[in-house]
DNA sequence: ATTGTAATGATTTTATTTTGCAACTTCCTC
DNA sequence: GAGGAAGTTGCAAAATAAAATCATTACAAT
């Protein structure tokens, strides 16, 4: 975690950006809520948690540094807000994302599955990929236990999901 | 032309709704831009040039309506707005784009890419894939041409690409 | 210490989209 | 046809997200 802070610091300052503490708190909430996939709003209220003076145009400001720096991506699920993900390191490209039209559950891929599409976009398309977006809507696995037996103890608890 | 909105006059009929008048009109536009991407606004000032008195607001409630029956897409290039796409009829999966980010142009990709990838994704995740979004980030064959004829490859490769 | 530059926070502005509502059509039933 | 429910419309207002503005502050390099 703090090795990942120290790189993400390395990674600004090569772009003579400095990690101000504002900064480092947005980063760190990022690194806190991995799994999930904030909003601008969400972050901020977050980081006003650490840092109650942070302003929301700063949170703003440093997403879109941070999204420059491809250290996070922006996305967006369809409904107004942009999403900001963070990138794993060293990932040449963005992973995919499962959402859950049931309950709204967003799960990472981190894995990439598109080599193969790539290849076929290039040569047939000939276009030079750069990067992708791709997301699946469907079912999870857990909606599908949900509806197909009834509910368990043990799948009740493992359910955490809100809309 | 006449026959898609006669189907989809029965698509909407047969969720209890109708044809109007705006409605038809909005589908019009929609089919005689079936290649361009339009924003919910870019649909109105074309859906005003024939019929002036609609309402913005009758055009984004059908263009919600047009989503909620899968006759058109919405999507969102990363620009704040949200466009809309025409399903191609009987399509069971969304198709894919292709977006420059040297010209902004967006081109479609009709083919399913994705078969194995959704085959992967439903044996190893046991996501019941229902739809899907893929967009490609990159460089479109246009612009590879344009830079290639005033420029070495190596040097194309080592463009910057900056806001 | 002084200066120049970058960064910040509060606020305002812009743009997009949604909602509330009264008026207006449709299409039934009588 | 008259009456009525349901769906639809246009306008205006409101809600929302994001970006821009700007005076102030922090900080590194003199």
């Amino acid at each position: 975690m703090e090795s990942r802070i120290e790189r993400i610091k390395k990674q600004l300052h090569s772009a003579s950006y400095k990690l101000t503490p504002q900064r480092e708190a947005t980063v760190r909430v990022l690194l806190e809520h991995e799994e999930d996939h904030l909003s601008a709003e969400d972050v901020y209220l977050l980081v006003k948690e650490k840092a109650p003076e942070i302003g929301l145009a700063t949170v703003y400001r440093t997403l879109e540094l941070l999204n420059e720096l491809k250290v996070v991506d922006k996305i967006n699920f369809g409904d107004g807000v942009s999403r900001y993900d963070l990138r794993q390191e060293g990932a040449a490209h963005f992973h995919h994302h499962l959402v859950c039209i049931e309950c709204g559950a967003v799960d990472e891929i981190q894995e990439d599955l598109l080599e193969d599409v790539e290849k076929v976009v290039e040569r047939d398309w000939k276009f030079q990929v750069k990067d992708h977006r791709l997301t699946f809507h469907g079912i999870c696995w857990r909606c599908q236990e949900k509806n197909g037996t009834e509910e368990t103890k043990e799948e009740s608890l493992e359910k955490q999901h809100v809309e």
